[in-house]
RNA sequence: GGACCGUUAGCUCAGUUGGCUAGAGCGCCCGCCUCACACGCGGGAGGUCACUGGUUCGAGUCCAGUACGGUCCA
């Protein structure tokens, strides 16, 4: 008869919805804003982006995070967990077209009787009546209507994975509070210099028809071929050959450049030659990053073909020809410089040409008038591309806003490297990444945007009599104002009439880089400047987790927004995670269509297993997909159901309370003094974020638990004489009580479960073991508990046990007679547990002897057993 | 080309400041219905710790180099 609230046959089934639902109602993980900093810890968890999907790398990383808020908050930190969505940008932008058929058009007017199209979300229909152009505003309607949805399937899968999220603290980052935060903070940088805008050579991607970051940068292999170019000396001597995979740009060419040390080049320093075709006079020039291995070992520079040319444009004071304009096409007129007629002549063949038809319009020239030498060889190289573009990028001039972030200033990026040193690091290395990465930064942060969905830049410029905007001096709103759109709302002290006016005002058209907002995301969490008494207690935080593939831009926006706002580090801790990689070793993502979908995997193996598999990935460390490990933690979810069915099954009189000094027996002792190295071992690792060493040691611990320990006093719990036999079930009850809570932070559903069964309130309020108590337990008569009598109590039982499978009898098979055989101190150890041993093995007695010494500790057995029945 | 990480059983991985015979799980093989569990239990086989040197009484562990794989950045 099992004890009241013990079920049956315990099962795994629907653990997830019912937990989930009474932990919404208790408020387990509702943040108690009455604690005070030191009592808190905070998180600063990534918010996922929305419009994407969800999928297994999502899972194993935000499990990690999960651990480790689990153990703070049953360690006695009041742990605030909150959860952001990331709608803002680019993805959410072309979703939303996708979804329902239309295109921004920032020239329509708003329509306030907008209504989404029926037939959203069906493709077929969409494609055939064609998108349609909608006003701006209508556009980030149906944006925020959109991401709302998908906010809701992800919110409902990280409460099925068990997530200890407080729900009640989540926030978006295009919603009216986050775009306040972004745009004051812009202010504040603009205010103290740390934004500036300039007109500038900039990253420009073609498609998307908008600047790119730095940061979202990445260089992809193209074919290319070398062409092989003629300038002509100035003085008519003769003629000196380059070789560029841009041809077309000759004719932006300012100079030639060569390595200072390049003997070959030398005597023409200083010197000037002219262009193929257009007979532009341009110097030749010296500097290190020319390569002389490369081609002729002589490059030109053009305005602009690569970022190696902005480098030299700007450190060589070389003035700009450009000639691709922003839709990617060769301007109409000719660059300055371009004065005579063949030149004006060619040109005009490129006039209006792609890139690149431009460039096989060039070689045609070229090799008309006989400047170009020899073919042209194939070659493949990298070709810079933005992250999530399909075309090169080109390099045009234009106004942008910079955020100063060491880039152009050593001094600055050292104290932001400064910054890395007051964090803490785990794994320790990944801080070598972002050193390196502000290291090799070589211009500020250039955060405008040619974008709609996204939050607007905060400001007006006058326009002059002619009706020309007076960049200089931006007109800024009041911050009680905030936030503003800048399209649509007139600009102080003027009238919307006056949009667009001789005299009146015009608004910045863009808006800022998403992480210009995700970047304050310890600010937007923590209540900065909304709630000072959250940000008190909140603030700085204590941990950022995230993947380590994104310390170049969220992790490090982060810490330049934090370094000038509040002079401090955002977090205490910065924890990284790998990637999830599929069979082949390569990065799990949708993009690849090799990703698993999240769900499937939860509702087939149960949260906990799968929540299992990802608490084994070491932080940091790349983790390959392995459903096997999700078996394995499904069967352990379900061990420790039916162990605790044991541990807590004896009668139904029993009351299941615990009392430390009811445990007597020298096993038992030895258990409980193993189960304190254990709480102390976990509990290290999880003070280091060790989350994955936590969990191995905690479930290595159990399985011998239950394969040893419980065979071995199982008959001693059930029928002992009184004393024994409470020092057994007390003694389980204390070993499963501190198991569960071990395990609660990777298996909330299963532990809780059991918790539930014998025990008040959630586990996950319950109080982290400490070894203090275990090891007084542990301790009789001023006897400390013996680990080695447990250790060889396993051993001999596993030595009778072999002999018994050797035979290909069944483990309850008696044992007729049984002489064990080891040095004198196992002995001493052995006889503490012979009972128990005996009883396990069903053996009636077992001779203990003494063996000669130089034999190690190995026990050996003699074991007779009973004759088989013959059937 | 630079930086960082990795290379231990067929697979996935532990191995903390150097220290007895290098561990676990999965898989494999052979058994077993044993009163918590057949969604289980018991047992077994399986490794020149990538390679080459060095330091040391002693190296999977420390140092130097090489190869291969991965990532980030040029």
């Amino acid at each position: 008869m099992d004890p009241p609230g013990i079920p049956e046959k315990p099962s795994l089934e629907g653990l997830e919805a019912r937990w989930d639902a009474t932990w919404e109602s208790a408020g387990t993980y509702r943040f108690d804003r009455t604690r005070m900093r030191d009592q808190v810890f905070s998180v600063d968890t990534p918010p996922p982006t929305v419009s994407g999907s969800l999928h297994v790398g999502h899972v194993f990383s935000y499990t990690h995070t999960d651990t480790i808020a689990r153990y703070q908050r049953m360690a006695g930190r009041e742990v605030f967990y909150p959860m952001g969505w990331d709608d803002n940008g680019l993805p959410t932008e072309r979703r939303v077209q996708n979804y329902y058929g239309v295109r921004c058009d920032p020239g329509l007017p708003h329509d306030p009787g907008f209504t989404a199209p029926a037939d959203a979300g069906d493709p077929k229909a969409i494609k055939k009546r064609g998108d349609f152009d909608i006003s701006r505003r209508n556009f980030v309607e149906l944006c925020h209507r959109l991401t709302l949805e998908d906010e809701k399937v992800f919110e409902a899968l990280w409460r099925h994975l068990g997530l200890s999220v407080d729900w009640s603290q989540t926030y978006a980052t295009i919603e009216e509070r986050c775009q306040r935060v972004a745009q004051k903070a812009f202010l504040r940088n603009l205010e103290r210099g740390e934004a500036y805008q300039i007109e500038a050579p900039s990253l420009w991607d073609v498609t998307f028809r908008t600047a790119v970051a730095q940061a979202e940068l990445e260089d992809r292999e193209r074919s290319g071929a070398y062409h092989t170019l003629a300038f002509h000396l100035h003085d008519g001597s003769g003629d000196i050959q380059i070789s560029t995979t841009r041809p077309e740009l000759v004719v932006s060419c300012v100079a030639l450049v060569a390595h200072p040390d390049d003997a070959r080049y030398q005597p023409l320093f200083g010197t000037t030659v002219t262009t193929p075709v257009f007979g532009v006079e341009v110097p030749v020039r010296a500097h290190h990053l020319a390569d002389p291995e490369k081609g002729t070992g002589i490059a030109m520079i053009c305005t602009f073909g690569d970022t190696t040319d902005v480098t030299w444009w700007r450190e060589l004071d070389l003035p700009v020809r450009a000639v691709v304009n922003r839709q990617g096409r060769f301007q109409a007129d000719p660059p300055a410089g371009v004065e005579s007629e063949t030149g004006r002549t060619a040109y005009a063949r490129l006039a209006g040409k792609t890139v690149f038809s431009a460039q096989q319009e060039m070689v045609e020239i070229l090799r008309e008038t006989g400047e170009l030498v020899g073919d042209p060889e194939p070659i493949v190289h990298p070709v810079k591309f933005f992250e999530k573009g399909d075309k090169p990028l080109e390099i045009v001039t234009s106004r942008q806003w910079y955020i100063r972030n060491g880039g152009r200033d050593a001094e600055l990026g050292a104290r932001l490297v400064a910054r890395g040193a007051e964090m803490q690091w785990h794994p320790a290395y990944m801080q070598t990444r972002f050193t390196n990465w502000i290291d090799g930064l070589n211009g500020d942060w250039l955060i405008s945007r040619q974008r709609f969905f996204g939050v607007p830049l905060p400001l007006w410029y006058r326009l002059d009599g002619h009706g020309d905007p007076e960049w200089d001096q931006p007109i800024t709103p009041a911050e009680a104002d905030l936030p503003i759109d800048p399209t649509a709302d007139a600009a102080p002290g003027f009238d919307e009439s006056q949009r667009g006016q001789p005299d009146g005002f015009v608004g910045d058209p863009d808006v800022m880089d998403t992480w210009a907002t995700s970047s304050l995301s310890p600010q937007i969490a923590c209540g900065w400047e909304e709630d000072d008494d959250l940000f008190a207690r909140t603030y700085p935080m204590d941990m950022r987790p995230q993947a380590h593939d994104i310390i170049r831009t969220w992790l490090f926006s982060t810490v330049v927004r934090s370094h000038f706002e509040h002079d401090a580090a955002p977090w205490r801790h910065a924890a990284l995670s790998g990637w999830v990689l599929d069979p082949d070793r390569k990065k799990m993502s949708k993009s690849k269509g090799n990703a698993v979908t999240p769900m499937d995997l939860l509702e087939q193996y149960g949260s906990d297993a799968v929540r299992y598999w990802a608490a084994n990935g070491r932080p940091g460390t790349d983790t390959a997909f392995d459903d096997g490990q999700m078996k394995v933690g499904r069967r352990l979810a379900i061990k420790i159901l039916n162990a605790s069915r044991f541990a807590l099954g004896f009668g139904a009189d029993a009351s299941l309370t615990i009392d430390p000094s009811l445990v007597t027996h020298p096993l038992d002792r030895a258990m409980l003094a193993r189960l304190a190295h254990l709480v102390d071992e976990a509990t290290a690792a999880f003070d280091d974020f060790d989350y994955a060493r936590a969990l191995e040691r905690t479930e290595g611990f159990f399985w011998n638990f239950t394969d040893n320990h419980v065979e071995l006093v199982k008959a001693r719990a059930y029928e002992g004489d009184p004393a024994d036999r409470e020092s057994a079930r007390h003694a389980l009850r204390l070993a499963l009580s501190t198991l569960l809570r071990l395990f609660a932070p990777f298996l909330p559903f299963v532990t809780e479960e059991v918790w539930s069964w014998w025990q008040d309130g959630s586990i996950h309020r319950a109080q982290w073991p400490e070894s203090d108590g275990l090891l007084e337990a542990a301790t009789h008569e001023g006897e400390p508990g013996d680990p080695e009598v447990a250790l060889a109590a396993a051993d001999a039982l596993t030595e009778i046990r072999r002999h018994k499978t050797a035979a290909k009898r069944s483990v309850a098979t008696t044992v007729t007679s049984c002489r064990l055989t080891c040095p004198a101190d196992r002995i001493a150890h052995l006889r503490l547990a012979l009972d128990d041993v005996a009883a396990a093995a069903r053996a009636g007695a077992i001779a203990l002897i003494e063996m000669e010494d130089g034999g190690g500790t190995a026990i050996t057995a003699a074991v007779e057993l009973e004759e088989p029945t013959v059937p």
